[in-house]
DNA sequence: TTTTATTGTGAAGTGGAGTTCACAGGTTTC
DNA sequence: GAAACCTGTGAACTCCACTTCACAATAAAA
């Protein structure tokens, strides 16, 4: 699951193999293509989350690759490896889409470092988008839902005007209104007896909370 | 810092300095009181986390003392203890304010785990009540603002055209919006050159985000 | 110097979250 | 059986977060 796939297109296949065997002995998903044509083609059927490839080819060169390839998997990372680096090379791959350089010869832990830094990046990058984190938060930002959610997780379970009272609310479909809005983000549920009670889920919530009460106020 | 207060109202001086004692071993500060008129006395001076208080007493009785209590120092906890227990005698006791009730005799344990309990349920209440957290939740409720502080903590530095482009946002003054907003709570500034960067309680934010979203999608 | 890009500000509009109100079926209590 | 309470619904309204637009000062580029 943790596995993720790396594209390798160089030309030169004792590089290419030697890069392989090492990504491939640290738990990745490698795999190789001589040519970047032959990288679009497999693009098809597999969508890897970081690409290394070689600046210099035959045939389609790196940067030529790159708006193409962004062009059918746009998250996914690409490192550029060339052997003749100057500053002025290495600006134009990053400005075309590159987001790291890498020039040769390098070291097996040169190699290493940049794709896990890579990855880690690719990681903050997709959950930052995640869209249920949007209803989750905004769900959290209100005081009232979560007075009621650290209520429920004391007292287990309770009836609609415990909940209310407790809280010292005078309007109690204020209440309700929250309550009815937990309940559609599952985070709380009612039993036939109509008292309301967390879903696991809604555990988990509290949880966060506590955990962020104490971060942000350290 | 963590040192919680605890007030124990009782005639019986054994049993009072016992449960002190009790009280004081395990990191507890205990304030003994012979009646509760003293102990009313006492709350101008201080103000318990937590009131044990006999219901059987010459003078003013336990019963009659919650509401008092209630009123200088809402927030305290109360375990009523009781030598004759009944059903009835809990249930009043607990709709005029006590918290939790312990029959005589209990043990040792009985009487620190129902301290512990009450202690935690103050603890929660505390927090869920922190205003504070309202701000940054709802601050970090909208997407976009995510988005610039993961891409802070991963860039570095950033100009304010550099994260716009960067998010693909074609709208400048909507980014400019957050920006401002992620400024007004400092969890980003800006140096000299115009560039944005976390602020330490903006890397915390990121710190919670990534927490978060482990928990919420685990 | 003219032009273009950067980095904003402030007003107006929009939508949705939250509140309040009026009402009502069901249940408990007396 | 009436009164009081519990548990809820739906509509109208308010208010604030967010967006959009128009405009502008400054810096960089041509």
């Amino acid at each position: 699951m943790n596995n993720k796939i790396i594209f390798v297109i160089d030309d030169d296949q004792d590089l290419r193999e030697s890069i392989i065997e090492i990504l491939e002995g640290n738990g990745f998903t490698a795999i190789g293509c001589e040519t970047a044509e032959t990288a679009l083609q497999k693009l098809k059927d597999q969508s890897p989350d970081l690409v290394i490839v070689d600046n210099m080819m035959p045939g389609m060169g790196g940067m030529a690759f790159i708006p193409l390839l962004k062009k059918n998997c746009s998250t996914a990372k690409v490192v550029m490896i060339t052997a003749f680096s100057t500053v002025d090379n290495a600006v134009t791959a990053m400005k075309i889409g590159a987001n790291d350089y890498l020039a040769k010869p390098f070291r097996r832990d040169e190699l290493l470092m940049t794709v896990r830094r890579n990855l880690e990046e690719l990681k903050f990058e997709q959950q930052r988008d995640d869209p249920g984190m949007d209803d989750t938060l905004a769900c959290l930002s209100n005081q009232i839902r979560r007075q009621i959610l650290t209520t429920l997780a004391t007292k287990e379970k309770m009836r609609f005007m415990d909940i209310t009272r407790y809280l010292e609310i005078s309007d109690h479909t204020k209440v309700n209104f929250h309550l009815k809005n937990l309940k559609n983000h599952s985070l709380v549920t009612q039993d036939r007896e109509k008292a309301y009670h967390l879903t696991p889920q809604g555990e988990k919530m509290v949880d966060c909370l506590s955990l962020l009460s104490q971060r942000i106020s350290e």
